[in-house]
DNA sequence: CGCCTATGTAACATAACGGTTACAGAGACA
DNA sequence: TGTCTCTGTAACCGTTATGTTACATAGGCG
């Protein structure tokens, strides 16, 4: 999962510090010690996610935030903050703020919550193409295209498409199938995943003879 | 699929109640009545899950989850509710809970809700490559790769090859093997892990000039 | 060398798994 | 309300993985 994460934090060595981790795991990172020049960056380049330092000089970085939510940007947010009091907290919820993580904290702390953040917004980014081999899945549009041939697909069956798209080369068992595109609370039985796929399978390669989806016996099913 | 599982709830006969029930499933329990306690636990033992009322008189469930995290604990949590607020919910999940369920509830939605929880966990931890001399598991693949050459194995042979990869140079005798690969509640023959053995063998060193698996009479087998 | 035990091998039986189909209920829509 | 589509469930069946058994072989030890 990369990403491109802007950071705001008045203290460099702390900057530098959670720059050098993130981009240890594999995130773009540009950071910023005042929001100057900050907020043009998020109006016109595509930023995963902004970390806000709620503490800076002049400006407090929930109102530099919530002046951002005023021009359409939308960009989900991380609050770092020294202050814990639980007025402060809800304060940085209310105004859209998506997590918040008070000083000080642990890197390995600031990266789960990252990556918990980024994964919950991947969901609503449906923005872009995902393309596997010659199938054109288009997230906006929900149209599938193989071999530049638009294919109709249910809400289920692009779900399921997706999220095997989305995980080409892992084999994905049944639960996490379920899980995942049928939702944590549903309780199918593993039997459904089996007729669903088969469902797919047989509308994106009718003659069987492209073998998109390889089922992995006794494991579940993968795009390889 | 054992674990060790730690319940904070302070209804007594609910705590009894949902202990009884995992135990019966084959989980290890320990139980609280308040935080008390909890946090050293989690801290000094490998706790697999940790399941939370919110509802604590004194301190908020999700707070004390919170200061854990600020410590580096990354037990997964399954909160217990009342609530059903949608806030409430979301606000859970933002802080790093990976699952609620809210009260009442029954067992085997729970049971089925913490076995989801443990696999996701266990799977996190499965990813990437393991390499031994010229082999290459691709763990998430599930595909084996001897001499960059692609090898195919069935889910049983792929599983034994996993775990004797992951505990080269030492030999695993057959009881270990029975229990890690085919499962702890499995009742076979250890001529099981014979057969098995022999027939990974077969499909990794056909001509038996590798010998990448040695027997150890009298003991096991190793990768050595 | 000869015995004994552990291990390899091959054949067989069966249980598990997954593909397929048919059907019914749910939901959308007119 | 009636119709149509989507989707979950159950049943059936072929395929294959895998446990079991029986027998062959190899290794250790006197």
């Amino acid at each position: 999962m990369s990403a491109f994460i802007v950071i705001v934090e008045d203290e460099e060595d702390i900057l530098e510090l959670i720059e050098y981790n993130l981009e240890k795991e594999g995130f773009d990172t540009i950071g910023f010690t005042s929001t100057k020049n900050v907020g043009q960056l998020l109006e016109e380049e595509s930023v995963d996610l902004l970390i806000m330092d709620r503490n800076l000089p002049g400006v407090e970085g929930s109102e530099f935030v919530a002046q951002m939510r005023n021009v359409g940007v939308e960009t989900p947010v991380i609050y770092l903050t020294a202050k814990n009091k639980e007025s402060d907290i809800e304060e940085g919820f209310d105004r859209g703020g998506d997590d918040y993580i008070t000083k000080p904290f642990n890197m390995k702390e600031l990266v789960l919550r990252i990556k918990a953040v980024l994964k919950r917004t991947k969901k609503d980014k449906t923005e872009g193409k995902m393309i596997y081999r010659d199938i054109v899945l288009d997230l906006g549009s929900r149209e599938l295209f193989i071999e530049n041939k638009n294919i109709e697909l249910t809400k289920l069956e692009f779900d399921l498409l997706h999220t095997l798209i989305s995980n080409q080369n892992i084999v994905l068992d049944r639960d996490y199938l379920l899980e995942h595109v049928w939702g944590s609370d549903a309780i199918y039985q593993d039997r459904t995943v089996n007729v669903a796929i088969n469902r797919l399978k047989e509308k994106i390669d009718p003659d069987k003879s492209k073998e998109y989806i390889k089922t992995v016996r006794g494991v579940g099913y993968t795009l390889c």
